[in-house]
DNA sequence: GACACCATGACCCCGATT
DNA sequence: AATCGGGGTCATGGTGTC
């Protein structure tokens, strides 16, 4: 981002600087991997790894299955030699940026417009910039959102930006590109409220360009929330009945704000006139989503939104209990899917209540074999000799990020001792003890004695292989906070599980927010091959559980993870995806900090400061989606 | 009213560093 | 001895749904 903001240099990853000392830094002996610039690493498979050994055209298949041309395969081993699989990946990397370079420039000029910036806003801003600049103006905006809104969510992106925060450039810096177009009042470049800035900037980040957003500030007035600021703006929108900009754009119309936004804009322009329709989205009671395997055939056929359609198929998850309106935002910017709400206790021991909003389709899911235990139970057996009848709990809740103090168990341990004589405590020490044991989780491992679960118990119960967030400079606390960000690895794959016929060759992924690799471990277990895999995790302890799990599956594909959601601007999407020939599945779950029920602290829904993070996941969803469907 | 919830921040302890 | 930072411990309440 820094690069990208002072130009120069900024799209060209320099090869030949620090690489060495931080593939040496990371110390992966038996696959090779490398560090980029901005903290990538790309982790090479076993197979490509630099044995002396290992022939010219076992590698060269290589690298063509990864989606680059036999040619240029050949010309980068020649120019690298066949050692160093790093610099090769590098110039092959390198050359399917540059071929794209001439036909960047108008794809720049359409992705801008697309977003709502006016064409000659777009275009004097390019000539006046060199062309990855404007690239990255959307992710600086972003930047800037988050530094007014975010501050401290990624240490990265603030390092990248500035560690000043009243940085007079970086403020400048998104302003500046529009500083002398006719649609931006001086008035908020030279005299800027923070708020209002901080409005504006999310405004464009959402993809609504400066000029609306202005208007909308300024006809709304200045307390008026995010939320209404986008209604009024698609309510301007639905007004105009010719859009000049959308007809100067040739390709599909703006899929996020304009489908649902439009939609409900239009029904509140008129609800003057009739009662609204439309219903705020409701959590279903079961929750078991469009069916689980137990009930499988509840909705057994959809019909999606055009401007949904796969591929690239996408998968995002989030909190099921988010403050209100939040699934409704979530589901308008994601196309108009609608959630699928699932608790994860129709597929483990443990409830997880979450909602998935997916284009994939829903005939012919199947679970993961072999199956998990279904309750409590079969996942602690050793716990049933000390279960006391009144106890009468089948599944855990919901596993959270912390678990009980000591000192809780310690008291339930005294307050059920004074009862020991007797032959079930009274009601209300019943009462105490279950109302703790549901709130924390707690599972019997003794006479009179209660204990929170172990890490290796929350892995196995969430999927995941024993010990997989062990090791590698984790701490207790730490594991427990991964394991409780984590997918529930049987009900995600439940839902992925379609992947496996319809790609027998394997896929290409983009996941975001990765966190300990629930998506990836969900795809291995069910036998889908990943050929090519980028991983984006703010948490380096993270991104080291996946790709030490990544060398000990012995993977066959390419693992490329970056620390940061800002580092994926349209040059490096727009570079990845050639270099693979697109993605197939883009997959996350953002962080829900702002939006889970357990946060009493901020709780300030989707635009709060983690939790604003949806925001890249759509905005990298939706350049995705459009670079695939232009090539 | 009961229940559930991918959490946060203050504080303490301890080992490493200066 | 003073300082620092990471890990562990602990208490904490509001929102939304049923």
């Amino acid at each position: 981002m820094d690069e990208n903001a002072s130009g120069g240099d900024s799209d060209d990853i320099d090869w030949n600087t620090d690489d060495e000392l931080e593939i040496a830094s990371y110390g992966l002996p038996s696959c090779s991997s490398m560090t980029v610039n901005d903290g990538e690493t790309i982790a090479g498979s076993t197979e490509a790894s630099s044995s002396a050994g290992s022939s010219s055209s076992k590698m060269i298949d290589h690298f063509v299955g990864m989606g680059f041309s036999e040619e240029v395969v050949a010309k980068a081993i020649q120019e690298n030699g066949e050692q160093n699989t790093d610099l090769i990946l590098e110039a092959l990397l390198k050359h399917s940026a540059s071929s794209s370079a001439s036909s960047s420039k108008s794809k720049l000029i359409d992705h801008f417009v697309g977003m709502g910036f006016s064409v000659d806003m777009v275009a004097k801003a390019i000539q006046e910039n060199d062309c990855t600049v404007n690239a990255v103006l959307v992710g600086l905006a972003i930047h800037v959102h988050d530094k007014a809104g975010a501050l401290g969510q990624s240490s990265q992106a603030e390092q990248h930006i500035n560690s000043d925060q009243n940085s007079p450039e970086l403020d400048g810096s998104f302003l500046d590109g529009f500083s002398d177009t006719d649609s931006f009042e001086g008035e908020e470049i030279t005299n800027p409220d923070p708020d209002k800035e901080e409005k504006l900037v999310s405004l464009a980040s959402m993809g609504y360009s400066v000029q609306e957003a202005s208007i909308a500030m300024e006809r709304c007035g200045p307390n008026t929330s995010i939320a209404e600021l986008t209604d009024f703006i698609c309510a301007a929108q639905m007004a105009k009945a010719a859009d000049a900009l959308l007809a100067e754009i040739e390709d599909k119309p703006r899929p996020k704000p304009s489908n649902g936004y439009h939609k409900h804009k239009k029904r509140r322009m008129l609800d003057y006139e009739k009662p609204p329709i439309d219903e705020p989205i409701r959590l279903p009671n079961p929750m078991i989503g469009f069916g689980v395997p137990s009930n499988p055939d509840v909705i057994v056929h959809r019909s999606l939104p055009e401007a949904a359609a796969g591929p690239p198929y996408f998968y995002y998850e989030n909190v099921a209990l988010a403050p209100k309106g939040v699934w409704d935002t979530i589901s308008r910017f994601l196309y108009d899917v609608e959630p699928e709400f699932v608790d994860s206790k129709y597929f483990c021991a443990a409830a997880r209540k979450r909602g998935y909003v997916h284009n994939l389709p829903i005939e012919n899911r199947h679970h993961l074999v072999p199956l998990p235990p279904q309750n409590i139970y079969e996942a602690l057996p050793l716990s049933r000799k000390w279960w006391p009848s009144w106890d009468t709990r089948s599944h855990l809740n919901c596993l959270q990020t912390c678990i009980a103090s000591a000192k809780l168990t310690e008291r339930i341990r005294k307050a059920l001792e004074e009862c020991d004589g007797e032959p079930e405590p009274p009601h209300h020490v019943q009462k105490f003890v279950m109302d703790e044991c549901r709130k924390w989780n707690l599972v019997w491992v003794g006479r009179n004695k209660l204990a929170p679960l172990e890490p290796d118990e929350v892995e196995m119960l969430l999927g995941f292989p024993k010990n997989h967030t062990r090791g590698g400079g984790i701490s207790r606390t730490d594991r427990y906070k991964s394991l409780g960000n984590s997918f529930q690895v049987d009900t995600v794959a439940y839902h992925l599980s379609v992947l496996k016929e319809m790609y027998p060759d394997g896929i290409n992924v983009l996941s975001l927010f990765s966190g300990i690799g629930g998506a990836e471990v969900a795809l291995h277990r069910l036998g889908v091959r990943m050929k090519n895999v980028v991983s984006v995790d703010i948490s380096e302890v993270n991104r080291n559980i996946v790709r030490s799990w990544w060398e000990q599956t012995n993977q066959k594909g390419t693992l490329i993870d970056f620390a940061d959601v800002q580092q994926l601007d349209a040059n490096r999407i727009e570079q990845m995806i050639n270099a693979f020939g697109g993605f197939d599945l883009v997959i996350g779950g953002s962080p829900c900090n702002n939006l889970a029920g357990s946060n009493r602290h901020s709780r300030d829904g989707l635009e709060g400061k983690e939790s604003s993070l949806f925001y890249d996941y759509f905005r990298i969803l939706d350049l995705v989606k459009n670079m695939m469907q232009r090539n």
